[in-house]
DNA sequence: TTGATTTAAGGTTAATAAAGGTTAATTGGG
DNA sequence: CCCAATTAACCTTTATTAACCTTAAATCAA
């Protein structure tokens, strides 16, 4: 497989040689020449990896990888920048990059660093299109349900904390985290809503023996699915 | 879990003050100042990462990695020497490193390196998923029991707490410990809400001769397990 | 030294508080 | 008006606290 990478490097000379090293040596390269644009590609594409600088325009590369973590947390990043005191590499590091090479490098020692990186990090969890949820399959995409040919349409937020639990399934599943994910806040707290939706997927699972939201009061819940 | 480094540097003077940075921030240090030394170490011990020189006396760095890489593949190797060419780097990643540092380098940056790469290469002591308890399987990932085909789910605080007993049968339990770890403060040391729980077990696995959690006054309990 | 007494640690059970479940009514955008 | 989303009201379960009881180690008296 092609492996693609994102480039993020403000000086237009530094950034053509490199994109076409990397190019030469096979890879899938694709070059942003500021942070913000760097954040536009990363929310609708995914890459193999990420080589960012730190000084860019409009957003810094700190948190630039740090909004890369956050969307796909298995994304190697290496930093590749001219800042050299400890103290950047620690922040690069605690930003979420997974290496850090200072400026001069040698293109050399970036390809096997890259390749370092490819060959040890955990390899992208693809997320399934659809669930096998007992007699019923599950898809997300297109929010419903169906069985033996018969459909059963989801709502917006029945599909999304359904999604969210099939995600996680057979692990726990804090009620904070839904909260934060489906309505982006948490001062729902000591709201109903949630439990309105839980009780709601529940009910349609009943016949389901394979099936359970089990919940983990203080805690959140774990959807249990039998084999 | 403290972790234990192996650090081969033939240079007496920075072996003793690497390796006293080291312990100073808990890892668990032990240094060889020569090759074949160090290979007789690795045959014997494991350890969680290895941070090796290149130029030493008797068998090279690289040798030293593949033969550690050979016994332990899961063991992440870091490169600390004086060597900067781009071959000496390749070299290293080819011959099983997973991170090369130049020297003089700043001890955080090799602290910080060392960290990433624990955090992102741990194969977890692989945890047991099920515990045989008399007559019962206690699943900890689903929190139930099984026996005979019928299952008793049990509550949030009940089975973290027979999870923490399990991790530790036959042998002491300290009430702070377990304190600790379920509420996260041991103020509740003057409460009855651990033993109300240790109440709950106890009368649920009454009927079993070969377990017992046995009080262990001013310490905590062990929870004993006859087969 | 020995047996009684004190006392701190833990055990037991019930009551209370907090978190979550259920069902129905209300809201608010197409 | 319709329907998903939310809120409300009330119910159930689990976690915590309270009150009182038991036990065993430590102290004390003779």
């Amino acid at each position: 497989m092609i492996t693609k990478v994102l480039y993020v490097e403000d000086e237009p000379s530094l950034a053509q040689i490199v994109s076409e090293s990397l190019v030469s040596r096979g890879f899938d390269v694709k070059v942003a020449t500021d942070g913000l644009l760097a954040l536009d590609i990363i929310l609708k594409e995914t890459f193999d990896i990420c080589v960012l600088d730190i000084m860019l325009p409009n957003i810094d590369g700190y948190s630039l990888a740090e909004k890369i973590v956050e969307k796909h947390p298995h994304t190697p990043i290496i930093f590749l920048t001219a800042k050299t005191q400890p103290r950047d590499v620690i922040k690069g590091f605690d930003s979420g990059g997974r290496d850090y090479l200072r400026k001069p490098f040698s293109m050399e020692e970036l390809i096997v660093r890259i390749k370092n990186l490819l060959s040890h990090s955990s390899p992208q969890p693809t997320e399934p299109r659809q669930y096998q949820l007992g007699s019923w399959i599950y898809y997300p995409s297109s929010y419903e349900l169906s069985r033996n040919s018969i459909t059963h349409p989801l709502s917006e937020r029945e599909s999304r904390i359904l999604h969210m639990l099939c995600k996680h399934s057979n692990d726990t599943c804090s009620r904070k985290d839904i909260l934060m994910e489906i309505w982006g806040d948490d001062s729902f707290y000591n709201s109903r809503n949630l439990d309105v939706y839980i009780n709601k997927l529940r009910k349609l699972f009943s016949t389901e023996k394979s099936i359970e939201i089990m919940t983990l009061k203080g805690v959140g819940y774990i959807f249990k699915i039998r084999n």
